[in-house]
DNA sequence: CTTGACCTTCCCCTGCACTGGAAGGTCCAG
DNA sequence: CTGGACCTTCCAGTGCAGGGGAAGGTCAAG
């Protein structure tokens, strides 16, 4: 199959698999004699996996090395775990950060809310902050 | 004062003072005869001010914003009060997605524990994902 | 007079995952 | 034989907030 329609069935696009390619997440892909890129219907299968590794909130970088343990024929899933676990810690660290973030913003304009002058005090920008 | 010494007392890079000039987050500097620029005190306050918006999650553009309406001799606490209830909404957003990746992650990660097979099927790139 | 610290402007680089567009080749229907 | 859809490569840009480093000017101390 030829890349738009290979972009069409995987839900993406030309250029986006075209620097896939770029960036060794597919392999280099067939030529027809004309030079278009030729794929085999797998190749989506490896495309659906880079956009739940996305989904899962990797980057292509860490895709890239578990299809490259793949490809040279090993189990990549104790690295995919690793990944994950890793993955988790950094998400819990994100939360706690939003959610203080959110605590203190909230508290911002709350306390703020009260006084309301009419304008900020001169030496001061604003009271929100 | 110079350069170097407003971004030490500021806590930041005169790099950092530069390119905030450049983006019209600081006024052009004062300027003395060898072309040095030469800062009033206040300034600190300004970038103080800058340091608190970032921490709030505000983007540089916003600050601008902010300072620009501040400079025409207004008050900006409205606006400010605007941004800020804006980035409560995305920071809740933000929660929730994260909420929801870190329940898909940890979902993969223990459903896929149990079988434990040796390697993953052939047609399938990793039992994790 | 020189050394070293400080300052100036200038342009390019970083990470991340693409996206846009130019210039040109290929293929098929009408 | 022409038009349009599709394909190729390559270069450059996006957003965000700066950082790196070159080439050169300035100033005070020794």
């Amino acid at each position: 199959m030829r890349i738009g329609e290979l972009a069409e069935t995987a839900a993406t696009t030309t250029k986006t698999l075209r620097f896939y390619e770029s960036q060794g997440l597919l392999p280099p892909a067939e030529r027809t004699p004309a030079g278009y890129r030729d794929y085999n219907p797998d190749t989506v299968a490896r495309i659906d996996f880079i956009h739940r590794g996305q989904a899962a909130g990797l980057t292509l970088a860490q895709i890239r090395q578990v299809l490259d343990i793949r490809d040279r024929g090993r189990a990549p899933c104790d690295h995919v775990r690793d990944l994950l676990d890793a993955r988790l810690v950094a998400i819990e660290r994100q939360i706690a950060h939003l959610t203080a973030l959110r605590d203190n913003i909230s508290e911002l304009r709350d306390h703020a809310a009260e006084p309301e002058p009419a304008t900020c005090s001169p030496d001061q920008i604003c009271r929100y902050l």
